[in-house]
DNA sequence: ATTTACATGTAAGGGGTTACATGATTTG
DNA sequence: CAAATCATGTAACCCCTTACATGTAAAT
């Protein structure tokens, strides 16, 4: 039940239509939730029959920009969501899982797979440190965009310890 | 298609049963890529009819226990995966999501579920460390071990990231 | 014999991925 | 007006999750 309720937070920050909140996600959200133009429309539809986001009148007809925007019913799901006990997803890696295949079958062509990810990550943690210095040049003091800080801090955190452990990785299979 | 490669790589390491593979995948392989019986006897049933794996002889019933071993195409199979090439895929939290819509609605609530994750955290970096210090309390040469150290020490650098973030940004939602 | 544990399996539903379809608007 | 682009939507498939169903073997 994450994409509904990531929608509603993306909405309240700034009404808009399927589309546009397609490229919103892109950009900031789907940094930790990515999700298709048919998931958003999916979701948009199903919000809307509940009655937790409402579509600003018009001439309903497929093709046109429909622009939707959060209702007070919606915002409500969203503040109980989050106060809600989630327990964490187990982790689910597949590079992990091919090198401990690797361990009983062997590791021919895996450690070009593992430089190929390094290059990857590095692109990623780049984009991450390129959005810090834009949007936090100085160290802020208390307030709404700590978190905001947090959220990058957590992929920045996140690839480097990918980029660190892959490193590590790469040297003992070439060694092999 | 990353649960057959899983299977196919427990089953070459010791031939089992369903439920035995059950077992197993809860203490090793299940860290990193989780699955509950009702995958795993699908999957068997598939891996059978392509002919990658087989059932030894016997009576076959309902309710009996059946044990699987791979042939020649299934080994093949997890080489030719093990060198493949996959992007990684993108990162999906929900934890870090409801913290982005906390920014905009506000986080009554969210500080004691990020106590609640680092207890959680905190107990499977300890289960990890038990393992290490059980299979590994040597420094070891270079060997197959070596692969097996990397994938649990893979484990224990995230869930060493996640406990250092979340008491980061459970300090913060405190303050806030 | 009945209960308990073992073992395999079915069914329904949710969410994500990919490919495709269609209408509306803008641009040359 | 033709082409490109914008915008919304459908359909099929796969995998995971949860709940339930059924048969077999061992224990008392």
């Amino acid at each position: 039940m994450s994409l509904p309720h990531a929608i509603l937070t993306a909405l309240l920050e700034k009404p808009s239509s399927g589309l546009e909140l397609t490229r919103r996600f892109d950009k900031s959200i789907g940094f930790f939730w990515p999700a298709t133009h048919q998931q958003i429309y999916r979701e948009l539809g199903k919000l809307e029959r509940d009655g937790l986001i409402r579509s600003v009148p018009g001439p309903p007809s497929q093709g046109r920009r429909k622009e939707y925007e959060v209702l007070p019913e919606g915002r409500a799901a969203l503040v109980a969501w989050v106060a809600e006990s989630q327990d964490p997803k187990p982790l689910r890696d597949a590079l992990i899982l091919r090198l401990r295949a690797a361990a009983v079958v062997g590791a021919p062509g895996l450690a070009e797979e593992f430089e190929r990810h390094l290059t990857l990550h590095r692109a990623q943690l780049a984009e991450y440190r390129r959005i810090e210095q834009r949007d936090f040049p100085a160290p802020e003091a208390e307030g709404g965009n700590r978190l905001q800080h947090l959220i990058l801090q957590a992929g920045i955190g996140l690839e480097e310890f990918w980029i660190e452990w892959l490193t590590e990785a790469a040297k003992v299979l070439a060694a092999s």
